[in-house]
DNA sequence: CTACATTTGCTAACACTGTTAACAAGGAGT
DNA sequence: ACTCCTTGTTAACAGTGTTAGCAAATGTAG
């Protein structure tokens, strides 16, 4: 069993990908799939059970790589304040190459899909910036800081970030951006400060 | 002419509202729309070209909204840097008391329209932000800052903490949050610092 | 090798969607 | 009475996600 089974998984997921990169995820229809892979209609749903299914597939996907490249961002970086603005960077990088993933994974602007939040994948996501940012404020002895606070926050600053300027700029601009470093500083500042 | 003419296209956006507050977005269709007014297919298009010009006047009527309770938050407060605090805490609110606006001005997760961004609504919303923002650089002498680039990150922080908020916390959430109070805290310093 | 069972894939349909063309009824002006 | 135009209709086109029902091929047991 399952060589061609997974061979046509791979196939439904490659030629689906195809469709969202030249035509949105508007364009993305089980029919067109189902043409692209040279089968009919119901075969789509032997391997996904609905489009919403095959959505979250590529949700997953874009957590994964997205929590891969900030791994590897700062994999050779030992300074923890030097690494969260690797990890800004990684992440900006992440959304304006990965753009359409980008786009699933926080849902700008997509068809169907409701709640495609909260699943593993994302944890494991949110455990890189929570590891680096609880490293920093220890080495500051600032306990006092909520952890789970500041990963929100930081998150908040680079989602807010990329969304608009993915909303606005619809089709240019790339580097990380002078307002980035400015708004990460900032941060870490908030994270080596101590006060009240 | 025009008295009833009027009256039907209220109707249609009336109606077309508690669709959308009682089913969402996915849910709001120009049968479901005719139906509820009580009339046939077409009539919904002599008031709107098309489905996305009916959801664009709702992303209008969003930024309308948005710009006058920010004008409201500030008309009572004369310092600038307190304007930034009640403009911040207003956004917020408008955010989550006008949900399934925010989800359309912002692209939260909708079916149809692609670029409903950069009309001339949300750029009155920009002049808001911008004109404080302008005032608290200019009482601190600090004329080497891009006004711009300060709107952007602004209205970034502002936009990812919401955004970030309405994606996890699904369904609960309400007051300011401590977050917002401390990231613009920060950033009102970045505008009153003097360095390099 | 036959006979049954299972997988694999298909066609066709259901219930929807946005949008538009073609047409019927009513009132206004000449 | 005869146009003209507005107002509204029905019916259709071209799509969508999803599923039921059936045919053919494939595998397994006797």
């Amino acid at each position: 069993m399952s060589n061609h089974h997974e061979n046509l998984k791979n196939q439904i997921v490659c030629q689906s990908w195809m469709i969202i990169q030249e035509e949105g995820w508007q364009a993305l229809s089980i029919r067109k799939i189902a043409t692209a892979i040279g089968y009919s209609l119901p075969v789509v749903y032997k391997y996904f059970s609905s489009k919403d299914d095959l959505i979250e597939h590529f949700s997953k996907e874009g957590f994964l790589k997205l929590t891969e490249d900030l791994k590897n961002s700062i994999a050779e970086e030992h300074d923890s304040k030097q690494q969260l603005n690797l990890l800004a960077e990684s992440y900006w990088n992440f959304a304006f190459n990965h753009r359409k993933h980008y786009e699933i994974m926080f849902g700008l602007g997509i068809p169907t899909c409701e709640k495609i939040n909260s699943h593993v994948e994302m944890q494991d996501t949110c455990l890189v910036f929570e590891n680096t940012i609880q490293q920093v404020i220890a080495q500051h002895q600032n306990t006092n800081l909520d952890v789970h606070l500041k990963l929100k926050t930081f998150w908040s600053i680079l989602h807010g970030l990329v969304a608009i300027e993915l909303l606005t700029n619809s089709e240019e601009s790339a580097s990380p951006s002078l307002i980035l470093k400015d708004a990460i500083e900032g941060f870490i500042l908030s994270l080596t400060n101590k006060k009240a």
